[in-house]
DNA sequence: GTCTATGTACGATTTTCGTCGTACATCGTA
DNA sequence: TACGATGTACGACGAAAATCGTACATAGAC
């Protein structure tokens, strides 16, 4: 019935601290980075590497309830993408000076 | 004997998970704020709010581990400062796009 | 040396996080 | 309807973090 709904925070609700949380873990932090150079990627395809599939759903989860990422159902996948506008508008030049370093050393 | 030593971690270690994690706390970013705004500090004064001295001493503890910050002892005291070169070398632009925000909102 | 001010170290407790397996829900298709 | 593919929800487990009290160490003044 419900059509997949997720929660997502409000421009005005997001923290930096809660933000920078969001970024502070390796796995996260590569998710971040292959967003922003390919842009909008299904869940699927971000699992890579030896990473279960609940466990990058818990990790998307944190990303999106930070207001980092959104969450968007097609069909049967769901598909990814960085709150760009949202996050630079807030905090202007954050996302990139994290991804100027490539977030490849993580 | 020891007079006073603290480990800080060579500017070619510092992580940028490590960093945003130090970063991802309501007080640890009020006390890099602080920082920013007078310069180095005495621990003593950055203890404005109702924190005990055990736990201020343990986010020090977490940002000087991270790289963010340097303490320094200067007689019964401990002079806590930026890392401002360093973190500039590293990640340039990180530290003024978290802090344009001010950090009031933590 | 004693006393006081400033911080650290250690330990205990509670909470949170990261990981992952299993069960369930959704979507498309046959 | 049933089936397979894709993801989520839930629970459990171990590891780490946040908090704070108490004891200890250091530095200066007396």
């Amino acid at each position: 019935m419900s059509p997949r709904k997720f929660f997502h925070p409000d421009l005005a609700d997001l923290t930096l601290h809660r933000v920078l949380f969001a970024l502070s873990d390796p796995t996260r932090l590569a998710v971040v980075s292959e967003l922003m150079k390919t842009g909008e990627r299904a869940s699927g395809d971000l699992l890579a590497e030896s990473v279960p599939r609940s466990t990058m759903t818990h990790h998307l989860k944190i990303l999106r309830e930070a207001g980092v990422t959104r969450t968007r159902p097609e069909g049967m996948r769901c598909l990814i993408s960085l709150r760009r506008q949202d996050i630079d508008a807030r905090f202007p030049g954050l996302l990139d000076a994290i991804m100027a370093h490539g977030g490849a050393e993580a």
